[in-house]
DNA sequence: GCGGACTGCTTACCT
DNA sequence: ACAGGTAAGCAGTCCGCG
């Protein structure tokens, strides 16, 4: 062991390594993670160790920064539950014979549509897999097979995975803290409830909600008000010899060698290990101070040295681990002749993960769109490590010219941790915003961090609301029974394809308007959701009586009997958001650490309750029902289009509107209070004052304005100028004008700014013209979204441009990609940027592109673009 | 054989 | 594996045209 090496696994304080040939590593870390005394250790991911047949909990205990295994000894056992009593059960040989099989019990559960109890039979078994999993003869298959005419016969809760299971029938806490003593776990709720002013403080702003609803705020405060602890965890990446072709190495083959490992630790340390290889120089690369740097003759040796770090620390971090480095790592290491019990690493068919610690692939996090979208605020376009670290932390790769396999030892070194370094920021940065996000989604949708970090939102919410399912002991209703009981959509989407009609979008009043109030309905779908109770079992209820309580414009109801579960959870959640967290996160009079414990809360809750809505029109989500997705777009539509009525009564004109805003033109005080003051009283819905526009800006098209800020900012919406596959040169001169645009204070100011803006545009032409412009500044900038052989149906200019490459190159471009390229006058019309030449532009197309792009703005200010063109051309005469 | 009207595909955006 | 609505540009098809 080196020195090094061994300074650091004191750190780590426990060794990574059983004694020499005692038992498999593997087999070693799971006893040495056993404990039976943890003071305080949370909770931070849950699975199923089959040798054992029993769930398994991780706790990460700070102090010492270790990771603990909990194995289950409660005798709980996997099941699932049918409407088929023991009696006809055991009529059926094959279950009788399933060896997984364990025992019948009659349980009683609670009908989520008739809303009464029922008695069912719980089928127990000795493993999960016997409930269904196994590719035959599962149980959840064998008993609507024995029964094929039997309509009313029901399997329920045979596709829940068994830690999930295990977590909410004990309503488990994921990402909570927990004492643990004499094998058993204990809640520390009562160390961490909120203190008393604060819990006050919130009893006091839900005073006036049911006790139902007050009941669900407190269980959310206790998930949300406790802190998360320090992390102790390590990012690491690999570099392989990409060898004779240059194609991508192929994990599950992993036939090349590991040529440099480096990883990052939270407690400070640099280390990167190379392998010596034939020919290689040593290289003039700088690591950063303090980098320890070693070099192997053996790449065994160097592998076991990676092997003892994913060994030892609680949490692992990589940049597409999953698929690449975790996986690699252990091919590779079984190749060399590693025993497969000696590789600390699990591998799933798309997961890879750790027998000891807690692997995150932050890939998945940043690839996920909800979370792209509303809680990096749409700050990467691309989910490449480069794309994503440079928009986060300001720092990208290491650019090289050449392979990989070229770079001298030093320079590969500072390549590979350069990777390491950037993978550690985006886990460490804004005081490990991304770790502590993923531990409140953990908390929130009772699933372990390695699950919430590689599903998305609807498997969050399925997961959330199934937990509250057990909770409650109401039977979680299949697909399929929904489906069934509430019917498919009545409405008529306004795209082919759609399966009912979304949001309304006003016509524009084109031109310029000053100002301009926009108001908006804060969380429109979670209002309403809530508002009108809305829920699969409340919607199209059984009951008689409440079908007069018409959804407008559909053919649906909804219940008044019975609160609906979608409508509580979303609701209380929403409000906790609005009431509390997202007003107290800019609230100076709490300390600064809470302020911005806060902002990552109501950011996460504002991923999860912009999306509830949505899931439930999506075919794959657990509890999908067409008809609430219906009926919160529809409400939706009444909600705006009486807003606007009734702001025309009031003598305000409306400019525009889309989905759950109103754009005033010049609206007084009182006029604004009257709007708001209705909608409260008869809609049940809060509008709220979003935007003040100095002056904003419309053409003729939706979802297509400029408005300007009274300090002179500007929001541009959905403008051709502003899109990422615009050319550069159209979008500087785009930007030009908009700088222009933003020093307008009144309507007098306008006749000089249109001068001003004519310029820009005649510049651009002449410039264009002159060809004076660069291929990179010409380029257009398209993401190939799909494989290039899947372009079946057409052949996009962006495709068409990669199609001329070689093969070899072609195979190198594939979904993901970013495609530069430029118009051409020859066929086929594109050539990639980087391989035409100047005098082949075609000036006409780029000409129609700078009309496009300005014609939205030049429209609304009365200006036409063939003037300024025709001034253009009458000076080149002269 | 060619051009205009049309539909469909694709990307990027808005809420 | 949240949803639907809109803009823009191009690909491909159909039809009329003696």
């Amino acid at each position: 062991m080196s020195e090094s090496l061994d300074t650091y696994l004191r750190k780590t304080e426990h060794e990574t390594s059983p004694p020499q040939g005692k038992q498999s590593r593997r087999e070693w870390i799971k006893e040495k993670s056993l404990t039976d005394k943890l003071s305080r250790a949370y909770l931070l991911s849950a699975t199923y160790d089959g040798a054992r047949a029993s769930a398994v909990l991780k706790f990460y205990e700070p102090s010492a920064g270790r990771i603990y295994h909990w194995y289950d000894n409660t005798g709980h056992k996997p099941y699932c539950l049918t409407s088929l009593p023991p009696e006809e059960l055991k009529k059926i040989p094959k279950l009788m014979d399933n060896e997984g099989l364990d025992h019948f019990e009659r349980v009683e559960k609670i009908d989520p549509f008739e809303n009464r109890a029922n008695q069912v039979t719980k089928i127990v078994a000795h493993d999960p897999l016997s409930i269904g999993g196994k590719p035959t003869g599962s149980i959840r298959d064998i008993i609507p097979y024995a029964r094929p005419d039997d309509p009313a016969l029901k399997v329920w809760e045979a596709d829940i995975k068994y830690y999930e299971s295990f977590i909410y029938d004990q309503g488990i806490e994921m990402g909570m803290p927990y004492r643990l003593e004499g094998g058993k776990i204990f809640s520390l709720e009562d160390a961490d409830k909120p203190s008393g002013r604060l819990a006050g403080q919130i009893e006091e702003i839900f005073a006036a909600e049911t006790s139902e609803f007050r009941n669900y705020i407190r269980k959310w405060v206790h998930l949300l008000e406790c802190p998360v602890p320090a992390l102790k965890f390590v990012a690491l990446d690999i570099e392989v010899d990409p060898s004779e072709e240059a194609r991508i190495p192929d994990p599950t083959e992993a036939m090349q060698t590991v040529t440099c490992v480096s990883w990052v630790t939270s407690d400070g340390l640099k280390r990167v290990v190379l392998l010596r290889r034939e020919g290689v120089e040593e290289g003039e690369g700088k690591l950063p101070e303090g980098t320890q740097i070693k070099y192997y003759d053996d790449e065994v040796e160097l592998l076991s040295e990676v092997l003892d770090i994913l060994a030892s620390y609680p949490l692992v971090v990589t940049f597409n681990g999953d698929q690449f480095d975790l996986r690699y790592i252990s091919h590779r290491a079984q190749r060399l002749g590693i025993q497969r019990d000696d590789i600390p690493i699990e591998m799933g068919r798309e997961f890879t993960l750790l027998t000891y610690g807690i692997h995150l692939d932050l890939y998945r996090l940043f690839f996920n769109r909800s979370l792209q979208v509303y809680a990096f605020d749409q700050k990467y376009r691309e989910n490449t490590l480069e794309a994503v670290a440079s928009a986060i932390l300001g720092r990208g790769k290491i650019k090289f010219d050449g392979s990989i396999s070229q770079l001298p030892y030093t320079e590969l070194a500072v390549y590979c941790l350069r990777d390491s370094e950037l993978t550690y920021g985006l886990a460490a940065y804004d005081d490990h915003l991304t770790l502590k996000l993923t531990i409140v989604l953990a908390r929130l949708a009772k699933m372990p961090v390695e699950d919430v970090i590689r599903q998305g939102v609807s498997n969050w919410i399925r997961s959330m609301m199934y937990a509250e399912h057990r909770q409650r002991n109401i039977l979680i209703p299949t697909s399929k029974e929904i489906l069934e009981r509430k019917g498919e959509t009545g409405t008529h989407a306004m795209i082919k394809g759609k399966k009912y009609r979304g949001a309304v979008v006003i016509e524009p009043t084109p031109g310029v308007n000053f100002n301009i109030i926009v108001l908006d309905f804060s969380s429109l779908y979670p209002s309403i959701i809530k508002h009108w109770n809305l829920s699969y079992e409340t919607i199209r209820c059984p009951h008689e009586e409440c079908r007069e309580n018409r959804i407008p414009e559909t053919s649906h109801w909804v219940c008044r009997k019975q609160q609906g579960i979608t409508s509580l959870l979303i609701g209380s959640l929403k409000d906790l958001r609005v009431k509390w967290y997202k007003v107290k996160s800019k609230d100076e009079t709490f300390p600064k650490e809470t302020r911005s414990w806060y902002s990552i809360v109501q950011r996460t809750l504002k991923v999860l309750l912009n999306a509830s809505y949505g899931v439930f029109g999506a075919e794959h989500f657990g509890l999908y029902c067409p008809p609430v997705a219906e009926a919160t777009a529809s409400i939706g539509r009444y909600d705006i289009t009486s807003t606007i009525k009734k702001a025309q009564e009031l003598g305000i004109s409306v400019i525009y509107g889309d989905t759950d805003s109103v754009f005033l033109k010049s609206p007084s005080d009182k006029q604004i209070q009257q709007l708001i003051d209705w909608t409260k009283e008869a809609l049940g819905m809060d509008l709220d004052v979003d935007k003040v526009y100095r002056y904003a800006v419309f053409s003729t098209r939706k979802k297509n304005y400029i408005g300007v800020y009274p300090n002179g900012n500007v929001d541009i919406k959905g403008l051709t100028g502003k899109k990422r596959n615009t050319p550069e040169f159209l979008k500087a001169a785009f930007n030009e004008m908009i700088g222009t645009l933003s020093e307008v204070k009144s309507e007098n100011e306008f006749f000089e700014a249109k001068g001003r803006i004519k310029g820009i545009v005649k510049d651009c032409y002449t410039k264009l013209k002159r060809h004076e412009y660069s291929l990179e500044e010409l380029a257009f900038t398209v993401v190939m979204s799909k494989a290039i052989s899947s372009y079946d149906k057409t052949t996009p200019q962006h495709v068409k441009a990669v199609k001329v490459l070689p093969d070899e190159e072609q195979r190198r471009v594939g979904a993901g990609s970013v495609i530069q390229y430029v118009k051409t006058k020859r066929e086929p019309g594109v050539k990639l940027a980087a391989t035409a030449s100047p005098d082949e532009i075609d000036v006409g197309k780029y000409v129609e592109h700078i009309q496009t792009t300005f014609k939205q703005v030049l429209d609304a200010l009365d200006i036409s673009f063939n003037e300024i063109i025709g001034i253009s051309k009458l000076e080149s005469f002269i």
